[in-house]
RNA sequence: GCUCCUGUAGCCCAACUGGAAGAAGGCGGUCGUCUCAAAAACGACAGGUUGUGAGUUCAAAUCUCACCAGGAGUACCA
């Protein structure tokens, strides 16, 4: 038997052994409670790099710990195969995307082999498999007859490189694409959305119950939900039948209002312009649409307006008020008009003044009603007080009036309270060919028709062309195209736009639970036995745009009577990312590999300038992405493991640090030589070998009571079970629980009783904690101490409460707060007791003879603390 | 601009619900043991105003306020 830990050796062989042993399956006993643990799904872009690893890891350790204390765990994983990149590979290698996509898969499985996670890959999906996108469509057919997928024509994102349309959730706040970074274009199309604003209010109401998710993620999805609760209230245009109606969420200002804005693309714009205005009003509306959506919103632009020449009717004064356009009022928002109130909005003010417009104040703060008319305006007064000029309203507290207004216009049938959501509802469709086809057929006496659903899988056809140019392959694809009408048999055309892929990504965990099933999407009593996910692993990236779908997704399926359950994702982990160094030319902006520049003075080997160096995310752009197979290679996939997850902790950015890993390569050494040593040891206490699940096998005692040194070792034991035990149930502090091992090990190294059964007690304990976190070294070890069934079957070791209880206790002695030193007293003791020690202690007694103890503070078992009068 | 997060030794990071100026663990550093030497291993050590300033408290890294620095989200949403 080899005595040196050698990582590639076991870790090769545990591997094929836990294969061979189906140790991953996922358990069919449902005596035991559930746990699905899920990794977000990857991307099949060709490799995996060491930052992947981190999220897999991480539910790894999670499903492994779960497995020991007796869940029936499922951890699957799948790939995410629809995507652009296939649809590049192809444009400019002429590779077919389906060819390169699941040669992909092939290489990045096997990389993920190679960590040893324990997931169970019998129910491995891949979302371009037409085994799986017939059910994507078989969804989507469900939404159409639930009304819940629809085409309209709306000014949608385009993205000019990738050549398709993007949900808005898609763009970045730069008027970015999420994938190309190109800068989005408004186009206007005919598209097909989904109608997730229908459950805007659900989707911000039950993130109230999402306790296991972090804060940040919930403000981000309620922020892009963007609730305002309002009225709705007309205006009347003078000389005309028509209204324009506005939102606001400060109906208490309405006797404010002095003018009314529409947007340029609002249609009431033509019918309000007076012939005089009409030139100017054209001109400056084409000015408008010429720029870009970034022009227009940018912070510093001043506000640009010009008036119709039209006017409306306040109703609410009778008065009559101009009606301007301006850039700043969004066409898309409400209703597209507002009203303009400068004594009360920072925008209407400074609008106002620009153009010469009138000022009304309806609302004085209330401890200087009388003075605040004295001066004027030199801001918009934007703050609650108290309602003037405002006839039935005067002297209302503005709060108040917010809903005696809108009750007052809902009586006068002149508006209504509303609520407005910022939530859009989601564009679906892309131009692209590589997702999966959308199910419907346009008739020309139908209109769309669904694909009936004996006839999905729609294919994607394979034998297509790629010119990275004009419309989609698929349009060009005539044969394909053109169908008969399902419902009256005319010559018909198929909807030639494929899904976007975040569709595919907002139900997968749903297939999981029944991932070969090929009558259903999934069986509802299976998937919602194993929904929801326990434990979701990844990247905050996906903090709206994929969580807020499968959000959608789960809802929407529910109220179809598929699902039992209201939120897919019970807790939600997100962690941050692996950073390496990188090594880049600040004036060119060009990436080196490191192993082209001189690291102790890196230069720009070809112009010779001083390179920057800095910690950026791992990715083959910028050189700095290691490949699994480095480290796995050099020091085995546990200290991999063990690195990502002690260095930072979950949720924070991870800096790659070579010396950091060989640490925790240096750290399974000595628990494996510590341990071989243990066997080896012909006097150590080894105890009977057991096959059963009890917490530790049990241990051959002596009748003597345990020395000090032994209790010292036990209680080091106890607290690591508690310490490690409680950072993998609570908050997830995997940094803090690889610590605990160490503290563990340490303790181990210094206890002077190699032979005793504590001793032998610490060797199994550190192997069975090591488990989740170091699969492969735990096993061996395990065997290796003589046991015959896998660590992972083991139950968690349980913390003996009384072996925690030290006999004496420090206790620290301070005087007015500040610390003096400190007491040995015996443990056990009561709080009275404890001052009386104190009190009687010498060191207290030097400070507080002849002064007077006004009062002492005891904090058990820690401190006491005398305030005294000097 | 608004909202949120972070700020502890050369570096990465701990510190339970406020409770020791001995702050866990790792990296790096220094010194020693071992060795012909080195690596590995083992042992020992390393003066940090807990970003700054104020406040609350018997007691503050921990609570409050202001400021500084870094990061994230969002941005004319009416």
């Amino acid at each position: 038997m080899e005595s040196k830990y050698n990582p590639a050796e076991i870790e090769e062989k545990w591997q094929k052994t836990w294969a061979e042993q189906g140790l991953d399956r996922t358990s069919t006993d449902t005596s035991k409670p559930k746990f699905y643990a899920l990794s977000m799904f990857p991307y099949p872009s060709g490799n995996l790099h060491i930052g992947h690893s981190r999220n897999y890891a991480i539910a790894d350790v999670i499903a492994r710990l779960k497995r020991m204390q007796g869940y029936r765990v499922l951890q699957p994983m799948g790939w995410d195969a629809f995507g652009l990149p296939a649809e590049n590979a192809a444009i400019e290698r002429g590779v077919p995307p389906a060819k390169w996509t699941y040669e992909n898969i092939a290489h990045m499985k096997k990389q993920l082999g190679m960590l040893g996670l324990s997931i169970d890959w019998s129910r491995e999906i891949a979302t371009c498999s037409p085994d799986y996108y017939k059910w994507t469509q078989w969804i989507f057919l469900q939404f159409f007859q639930a009304g819940l997928a629809y085409q309209k024509e709306a000014a949608v994102n385009w993205d000019p490189i990738d050549q398709t349309v993007l949900a808005n959730e898609q763009v970045d706040n730069e008027g970015k694409s999420w994938r190309s970074g190109a800068i989005v274009e408004r186009k206007l199309l005919r598209q097909w959305f989904f109608k997730i604003t229908a459950y805007a209010e659900e989707l911000l109401k039950d993130l109230e119950q999402l306790t296991g998710w972090p804060d940040r993620v919930k403000l981000m999805q309620a922020n892009w939900i963007g609730k305002s609760v309002g009225a709705y209230l007309e205006f009347p245009i003078v000389g005309s039948e028509e209204k324009i109606g506005v939102f606001t969420t400060r109906p208490d200002t309405v006797y404010g209002v002095t003018y009314v804005v529409l947007a340029p693309e609002h249609p009431l714009t033509k019918k309000v312009t007076k012939s005089k205005q009409k030139a100017a009003v054209e001109k400056f509306i084409k000015e408008v649409s010429a720029q870009s959506e970034i022009e227009r919103t940018a912070e510093d632009k001043p506000k640009r307006g010009i008036p119709t020449g039209g006017q409306a009717i306040n109703p609410f004064t009778g008065q009559k008020i101009p009606i301007w356009i301006a850039d700043y009022v969004l066409y898309e928002y409400g209703t597209g008009a507002v009203m303009g109130v400068p004594a009360h909005d920072v925008r209407d003010f400074q609008f106002a003044n620009q153009n010469q417009l009138p000022i009304q104040v309806v609302i004085v703060p209330p401890e200087n009603v009388e003075t605040f008319h004295e001066k004027p305006l030199q801001e918009a007064y934007t703050e609650p007080g108290t309602i003037v000029n405002s006839d039935r309203f005067d002297g209302m507290a503005s709060v108040e009036a917010k809903g005696a207004i809108v009750q007052y216009a809902e009586e006068k049938g002149w508006g209504k309270a509303r609520i407005q959501y910022r939530l859009r509802d989601w564009l679906i469709s892309r131009q692209r060919y590589w997702g999966v086809p959308i199910p419907i057929i346009h008739c020309p006496n139908c209109g769309a028709v669904p694909v009936p659903e004996a006839d999905l899988p729609v294919k994607l056809p394979e034998d297509v062309e790629f010119s990275g140019r004009g419309a989609s392959p698929l349009a060009k694809l005539d044969r394909w195209v053109n169908v008969a009408c399902p419902s009256c048999g005319t010559a018909a055309k198929r909807e030639t736009d494929t899904m976007d892929t975040f569709i595919d990504s907002s139900w997968y965990f749903l297939r999981y639970p029944d991932a070969n099933n090929d009558r259903q999407a999934f069986d509802p009593a299976k998937t919602n036995d194993w929904m929801p996910v326990d434990q979701y692993v990844g990247g905050i990236e996906h903090a709206i745009l994929h969580l807020l779908y499968s959000r959608f997704f789960t809802k929407a399926l529910r109220d179809r009577g598929l699902l039992n359950f209201d939120e897919p994702f019970k807790r939600l982990l997100t962690q941050g990312m692996v950073q390496a160094t990188a090594y880049k030319n600040p004036v060119t902006g060009k990436y080196f590999p490191p192993e082209s520049v001189d690291r102790s003075n890196p230069l720009d080997p070809d112009t010779g300038e001083a390179l920057k160096v800095f910690y950026e995310k791992m990715s083959k752009s910028k050189y700095n992405g290691i490949p699994p197979e480095e480290v796995v290679g050099k020091y085995g996939a546990d200290t991999g493991r063990m690195f990502v997850l002690f260095q930072a902790p979950p949720e924070k950015d991870l800096e790659w640090d070579d010396a950091g890993v060989e640490g925790q390569f240096r750290f399974l050494n000595r628990v494996w030589r510590m341990a071989v040593e243990f066997v080896e040891q012909p006097s150590a206490q080894k105890p009977e070998k057991s096959k059963t699940r009890s917490p530790l096998p049990p241990l051959k005692r002596g009748d003597s009571p345990l020395s000090k040194i032994e209790k010292d070792l036990r209680r080091a034991i106890h607290t690591a079970i508690k310490e490690i035990t409680e950072d993998l149930e609570g908050e997830y502090q995997f940094n803090t629980a690889v610590a605990e091992l160490m503290k563990l090990s340490n303790a181990m190294g210094e206890a002077n009783c190699k032979d005793s059964p504590v001793y032998a007690e610490g060797i199994y304990t550190l192997v069975l904690l090591l488990a989740p976190f170091a699969p492969h070294i735990a096993d061996e070890l395990w065997h290796r101490l003589g046991n015959t069934e896998s660590v992972h079957i083991q139950a968690w070791p349980k913390f003996e409460p009384e072996a925690l209880i030290a006999e004496e206790i420090t206790l620290v002695i301070q005087i007015m707060g500040k610390t003096k030193g400190t007491i040995q007293v015996p443990s056990q003791t009561t709080k009275e007791e404890q001052e009386k020690l104190a009190r009687e202690s010498e060191l207290a007694r030097r400070f507080i003879e002849g002064k007077e103890i006004k009062k002492a503070i005891v904090v058990p078992e820690k401190l006491v603390n005398f305030v005294i009068i000097p």
